[in-house]
DNA sequence: GGACATTTGCTGCCACGACAGCTATTAAGG
DNA sequence: CCTTAATAGCTGTCGTGGCAGCAAATGTCC
């Protein structure tokens, strides 16, 4: 926010890369898109058990938490946008996993329930996820598993407002 | 690899999540998912600026950097497949950044070669790219940045080979 | 109360990625 | 030489994301 941090380590930097002088290995982005990959590709092998991709678990857990979420709230949520989130709805709709129903108080809305089936396949999600991330946290230390979110945060943060 | 690892700290876990007890904000899934997004959209707004997607200036980077890659040498190299890399190459093609040509010594492979407009943007793209990665990282110390590549390099590690 | 702005859900268009299947070409083996 | 396998590139299909634009419904403000 200031214009000086008071780190102790102010660390030569406003530049950890600079010119053409960094190659693949090295960028933040390549290594994200490949741990990001690594982590999706192990998703949706895994998903695929219970017939979901590995983004439509996303949704049903936010409907099944409960809070009547609307279409608009959920893309708000999940960072998308309405359109991406209708489709998505869409297909998850079609595949029998939930419903959708106009709001009589506001017509603009509609609302969102699970059916029977998609509350059984939703529980499991947790569960399968869950041993996903374990497995690629192997070896990680929950001192490290700390650092790395808080690294994570840091970063996203530091996109909505550049430092 | 073996049955237990000889770190000194075996770090209670074998299971940083389990059931259903954590939430979308302790995710590294989503954490990554976050992070990425925002390096993305940043970088998709800088391209934007020379005509370029955020995926696009890949190939064109190893291209530039020699060594004559293929269309299939460059999908595996980018960690996606022939059939991406096809499309991916008519549309750089349809801009005119890059030619093709069958190659004569083995005319199963298509030549693949940067056109001036080509050479010239590409110069361009470490030099944004490194600007966006920078804005990201700002408050790391050269340490935190060197443990954050660390981290996401035995993320994606154990996914090739679960731990 | 009526003009104007906002919100919601939707659709079209484009850019991607994964997977499957196909053809042409080259390499390997009997 | 002929069969078989491997390789390179391509296309179709599906799932997905971002953006723009649109109609209906709702809220605001003069």
């Amino acid at each position: 926010m200031s214009a000086a941090t008071p780190l102790p380590t102010p660390a030569a930097h406003d530049g950890f890369y600079s010119g053409t002088s960094w190659t693949a290995d090295d960028s933040i982005g390549h290594l994200l898109r490949q741990a990001l990959a690594s982590l999706s590709r192990a998703a949706e092998a895994e998903m695929k058990q219970v017939g979901l991709t590995s983004v439509q678990w996303a949704p049903l857990m936010m409907i099944a938490r409960g809070g009547h979420p609307t279409a608009a709230s959920l893309a708000r949520d999940l960072n998308t946008d309405t359109g991406a989130m209708t489709r998505m709805l869409d297909r998850l709709e079609a595949k029998g996993l939930l419903t959708r129903r106009r709001s009589e108080t506001d017509r603009r809305v509609v609302e969102l329930a699970l059916t029977e089936q998609g509350r059984q396949v939703t529980e499991l999600i947790p569960l399968h996820l869950g041993r996903i991330y374990n497995s690629h946290l192997g070896g990680f230390t929950a001192s490290e598993f700390d650092q790395f979110k808080g690294f994570l945060r840091r970063l996203a943060r530091n996109g909505v407002e550049p430092a």
